[in-house]
DNA sequence: ACGGAGGTACGATCAATCTCGTACCTCAGG
DNA sequence: CCTGAGGTACGAGATTGATCGTACCTCCGT
């Protein structure tokens, strides 16, 4: 099961989820945004510029955590962000090429992104 | 632009539209079912046995096809539908593949399926 | 011509979920 | 010791989506 902060672990990910997490626009565009980006890249939520609140940002990471997607660790003061790459492959492989080939990021998003 | 009954072509295909049409297990199922069937396959929306009432069963077969990933062509008397098998893997090489990877179909799904 | 099976269209209902505000916590920096 | 930034938890509102019943259509078989 889940360790403590609700990370799946591999065998544990499951297809639906993924696709259920996935299916939102912002949920995706964080996915492909660190897709798009280098392995070992270290976000914060806040990093993403998303255009919502601060709890409906929780809400989504948590739902990208919870689907196995991404990982966050505590990193003093905040929390950081990264894309569990090589467990997703291997799950499920293919997959982040395809969302990567299907992206459509709005105008600025990698500045965004790669904004610290 | 989609045509008279609703069918986007190849390059119409939305990928977040179809993840969409996946994250429900009804639809998730009629799609994994129809992936692991012979090609030309053609089944009435009824022979698959959904638990749900005639309206829904067109509400989610609408979304299907309005997504890309099945076609539906009139049969005198009824409708049947298809995998868009060719036109998927074009769009989202490798998709299919996952569907059926990962496709958890309840006990009797094939012989749901399989039968006329 | 009639009945029934397969589908669609529409409107209503109910559940899921996206959204937000507020309150609260923790840590880094002054 | 404060303050502010980053996050979380919880409850409420709003929106989306799944579900159904009813009415209606088309075709096949009798």
């Amino acid at each position: 099961m889940p360790d403590a902060e609700g990370h799946p672990n591999v065998e544990e990910m499951d297809f639906q989820t993924v696709l259920k997490a996935l299916s939102d626009p912002l949920r995706y565009q964080v996915i492909a945004t660190l897709a798009g980006l280098p392995d070992s890249t270290e976000r914060t939520c806040t990093s993403f510029g998303l255009p919502v609140s601060k709890s409906t940002r929780t809400h989504h990471f948590r739902i990208l955590r919870e689907a196995g997607l991404v990982r966050q660790v505590d990193r003093g003061n905040s929390r950081s962000a990264q894309l569990r790459r090589a467990d997703i492959e291997r799950r499920f492989p293919g997959l982040l090429g395809l969302v990567t080939d299907n992206a459509q990021l709005p105008e600025g998003a990698e500045l965004l992104a790669t904004r610290d």
